[in-house]
DNA sequence: TGAAAACTGTACCGCCGGTACAGGAGGGGA
DNA sequence: TCCCCTCCTGTACCGGCGGTACAGTTTTCA
């Protein structure tokens, strides 16, 4: 009940920090319980095996996520009514909210799944799978909105922009914390947002003389 | 000597393929020297241990791309003296060598070094960290050659813009592998030079009337 | 107050990373 | 020819870890 949920919660915390530093592999179920203060009996109680604690975590992982984007942009859409400037200004939330993270952004869980894919079950993978193909619907959508609207300077795939906001997150992250430079992750943010700006926005052309 | 290289490298390429698909963590030594047909003490004789091998199998990751990269960008300008349009089409070899990956990209080593972190010694850290700098110095190098000849249309950081070159290759070898379309790496690249040639080409404004 | 939920304790298995060390095959130089 | 060095093999062992089994205990809430 009440309890149980609680202390379900506090291994996953402790796992979620410890995987994104050690990868799946990496982290002992062991070091999990001396973390948490429970006993490998009361662990076993919660995830019947390394699997399930997966995908536990993945789901919690995604579904985080996409509340975290879900707020961000309906902020963003609160804002204004124009969908290029609400995404625009999501992007900026987004890229301000990343900066924000005091010691920079702690990792994907998506990523960790994917670089650990051969020793999960189809599940798992099925999951992660829908897991960005979800990021590709949402900013996807967004983006025909704008398109509606403003006409493309550039031929591109709708689809294919949409995945490259997933792309420099997750090569963000990467870069971010390999570097060791927490702000590098919301500067590639702002450079997807030039980008945006410049595929849908007119060129100020400066009258001559 | 000759034999014992061979083997090394044999060892690597068990190695390599292995931890791309399940990380360090999951990668056991009994299964790589099952697969090369090595015994346990020859796996030791030639890597003291696991953090040793994860070294030798980083720095070779880390040749070898910078070998591909240094090709890449040498015959595309071979082909052209134009800083940008040589950094065009070397973004447009370097999508078609992906897109012409059988199985798409395998992963990157130095991921899947950023996702294990914490069980690595700082010497590793500091080599991982150095080639992601590296990266950002060869292509901040590129466009630092283009912004002398070519205006820029959006005020953007150079340094910034280098690294979204990694950030659109590291994000999008984890959506290829995630999603398992393997093109999806290749069209991020070309959406990435997209979004260079905007920068940089001056647009062409149709006249009136 | 009583049943279900949420654990603890103990004992055990087999795999894995790693250590230690002895020994052997094979080639190349003195 | 002999010896030494490289490149391994074989054997034995250790402790940690994932996982199982199951009996017993405490906590919670209806």
């Amino acid at each position: 009940m009440r309890k149980g949920e609680e202390t379900r919660t506090r291994i996953l915390d402790v796992a979620e920090a410890a995987v994104l530093q050690k990868g799946f592999g990496g982290t002992s179920i062991e070091e999990l319980i001396a973390e948490t203060g429970i006993t490998k009996s009361g662990f076993f109680y919660h995830f019947r095996d390394k699997n399930e604690l997966a995908k536990a975590l993945l789901n919690r992982y995604i579904e985080n996520d996409e509340r975290i984007y879900d707020e961000i942009f309906s902020r963003a859409r609160d804002l204004t009514d124009d969908p290029l400037q609400s995404f625009l200004l999501g992007l900026k939330l987004l890229s301000e909210l990343l900066s924000d993270l005091p010691n920079g952004h702690p990792g994907c869980i998506v990523a960790t799944v994917c670089y650990y894919e051969r020793l999960f079950d189809r599940e798992i993978q099925e999951t992660n799978r829908n897991a960005v193909l979800a990021w590709r619907r949402r900013f996807g959508r967004m983006l025909r909105d704008i398109v509606e609207v403003y006409p493309l300077r550039e031929p591109v795939d709708v689809d294919q922009l949409a995945d490259m906001v997933s792309s420099v997150l997750e090569g963000g992250i990467v870069l971010s914390k390999t570097l060791k430079e927490p702000n590098t992750l919301a500067e590639q943010v702002l450079m997807l947002r030039t980008f945006v700006k410049m595929l849908f926005l007119p060129v100020v052309v400066m009258p001559r003389g």
